[in-house]
DNA sequence: TATGAATGAGTTTTCATTCAT
DNA sequence: GATGAATGAAAACTCATTCAT
């Protein structure tokens, strides 16, 4: 899957064969078969692994933290690490989200990382931390600037994450206290 | 192209072939390639007419203004506008980043928009309308929550953008004169 | 069909499109259906013009001549200077031999041409001139170091033909005089 | 490659297909690229074996004779032979020679060809065996009658070839001794 | 388990030919 | 007489998938 990740990203799913996976690591294509049921399996697989990693990751990150503007700071830091990690998967989800056989699968995953934003969104406002508006805009504001930050300025091994996620948190906690 | 545009919207590029835009438009096969040298030619026609539409847009709706952060409100508005009458070409820009080939392409434009958003940011940072932080990752972000927004809310044909637009505004403004 | 000629020869007749012969001499497509029924059939013309251009040539060369080995040596010399010309018409002949279409129509030049000069033969053995061998296969025989001399060494304006005509005569008449 | 030879040499190449070809031996057309690159390629594959294989025949025929007459002799009288039995690739090599891309490679093969009896012809010469004249151009000459004798006379299965060879045995010793 | 030759539907592309203008 | 846009059959080639070994 590794292999896999790195090669769709790098051509494009569509543009890299089975045939190429499994001579790059080296096995025959029976092998292939017998893990993922097609090609297209394969994606949903990576997909959803990307999307639970994900999730678990800002979890174990927030953890217990009370005040929702924290936890969302926090939130947003673990992404912005994340994506560091997994550029080609910002990718391949990007692609994903281009044809519907798998935007169905991804479109779920998107509704729960809304959701859990959503929710801290809700305390704040109850809490009068920030103004009551559409929590979820709000949201999908916030995951607009972490993705496109990601995508343009996470680039493979790059450190300087640091001070584009000062940014980023700067930008969505001004944004969200906008009134 | 208009109706490659939305087929490819709809099933993917990959997945829609030449055989069935043909079809769709009810002419020969041959007719295609009397206009357009393969079809990687044609997403790369459409999307460099969507790239110089846009822009001309903007520049048009901005005209004049003075006032920098009036003239980002302007562009983020009329951006919203043009990608809900365009919600297809977004799907497709979307796509083709993901694929080497039309990503070089795309990154010019990509680049363009960047830096005229920076330029009014740069403006806004002098005039002391907001503080002094990196411009470029300010206006990545701004188009992020734009991109974002618009694919996420800009449905076919829904009209409530109005709202969405008044809280992108909001959210950015408030997101660039954070401290 | 000079035009046609020349782009056949250099890039074969199957890789050389109608299209790209009208561009050339810059006409409409309408135009060359209008002077020929199909493809094929310019080439067949081109063929059938070059046959009796180049047998008018040869009788024309030898005209009254009454020495059946001197009307020999006219004819080869003849026909290298008509290939020397012509480059181009003895590679599509050469091609049109290995497709049956085109082939039947020129079995029936080979036919004459072979005939021309197997007369001479016979005249030359009735005369004691050569000794009695099969004069198909020695008509052949001249034929094919012709061809194959001029396809060798009668490159596009080279005028040292003298010198290779010289040599065809001498090993040609060597040849048929051998016991 | 036996049975694409059969089709190409009696359809001519660019009218046989591969779909004929691989209908024609009963497999899919998968089992094609996964043998040949291209079409291309198969004929470039199928010519390189034929100048391997002749010259190779030649080379056995020929041995440690001494005699450089008996050498050319030796060659000339396998060489029909060989062509008795590969009529095919006669039409084959023929076709090849008028496309510059397949004409290039049989270049090569032509040129091993006259070298090798150039030499035979130098030792004659310094032999005093046969006048001084250019080798090149003999050689050619020689080429030539082989050549054309076999696209002619040796048909598909026709035992008579001993007439022609003996026929052209005679012409070209005759032809390499004239003075 | 693993291999990789084989399959064949499906894809892009070409091009001889036609015909409305 | 000319044009060149349009046609569509046919070609080369790809590749996800299968399955005998």
């Amino acid at each position: 899957m590794a292999f896999a990740i790195a090669r769709f990203a790098e051509h494009g799913y569509h543009t890299t064969s089975v045939a190429e996976i499994v001579e790059g690591i080296g096995v025959g294509k029976g092998v292939f078969y017998w893990y993922f049921d097609s090609k297209e399996a394969l994606l949903g697989q990576i997909l959803k692994d990307a999307q639970t990693d994900l999730r678990r990751r800002q979890q174990a990150a927030i953890g217990d933290e009370a005040d929702p503007l924290a936890r969302i700071e926090l939130g947003i830091r673990e992404s912005l690490a994340w994506s560091a990690e997994h550029r080609d998967l910002i990718t391949l989800v990007q692609f994903a989200e281009t044809e519907p056989r798998f935007a169905e699968a991804l479109a779920r995953g998107e509704e729960i990382a809304v959701a859990d934003t959503v929710r801290h969104l809700k305390d704040a406002i109850v809490e009068g931390r920030i103004p009551d508006r559409d929590p979820e805009v709000l949201a999908v504001a916030v995951l607009g600037v972490i993705g496109k930050l990601a995508r343009t300025f996470v680039h493979e091994r790059a450190e300087p994450t640091a001070d584009v996620a000062d940014s980023a948190v700067a930008f969505c906690l001004g944004g969200l206290s906008a009134t």
